[in-house]
DNA sequence: CTTGATATGTCAGATAAGAGACATATCGTA
DNA sequence: TACGATATGTCTCTTATCTGACATATCAAG
């Protein structure tokens, strides 16, 4: 049971909050739209479709969060992104959020 | 800007896991619609609608999660929920998933 | 006695997000 | 040379969810 309740989370942690998901992979290492779908199925068990995340990709850089850099290997084009600082602040916020939310089960525990 | 997003932040976890914010707010002491609606503006500033809150009640009790009992005080109604132990069982997955997301980052810092 | 607060409920319509199709191109291999 | 994998992009339609309206009832205060 605890096991269902887990698989749900990270199902539902991974697309209502896929920007952070994205977000927290790239920073791991630079990485490209078609590896984030890969990997996340790897790690997670979650298949991303690629219409959701090249648009959200695109948004991110827009709002400053992330930025790309054209790659080519032979005639072969990919995007490879990198997190900004903006984009680093909220991962951050993210954790200090996550963090705050622990503190107050402990309290009432 | 971290506050800002710590604001988005904050408003996106409530609104996208409704269902673990008000299962954590019954839990720290039973309690009834109206006052989650109340309770989520005065420590969050966040304004839930009656109309999202309620049928997820019910919808919360219907799966197991909540238990509820009419309080009455003179002709007044009032269903009261406790917290079920499936739903503490979902409540502990949910701040075990928490560490652990903050653990992956601790690895990588 | 009427207004605002307490209290719960349903439901139609709006809205936002995503799935899956359409589109294109390279590369390796069978 | 055709298929599967790599790689990115757009767009329509569906689906899921919430907003806001409609509905009802008690109570306190002005």
């Amino acid at each position: 049971m605890a096991d269902t309740f887990r698989k749900q989370l990270v199902q539902r942690f991974c697309k209502s909050l896929l920007d952070i998901h994205i977000l927290r992979l790239i920073q791991k290492e630079p990485m490209w739209g078609y590896e984030i779908i890969k990997q996340t199925e790897q790690l997670l068990g979650v298949k991303l479709t690629h219409g959701a995340v090249y648009p959200l990709l695109n948004s991110l850089e827009t709002r400053g969060y992330l930025r790309s850099r054209k790659e080519v290997k032979g005639r072969r084009a990919r995007k490879t992104y990198e997190v900004t600082s903006r984009g680093i602040q909220l991962i951050e916020a993210y954790y200090n959020y996550l963090r705050e939310q622990l503190l107050k089960q402990d309290i009432e525990a």
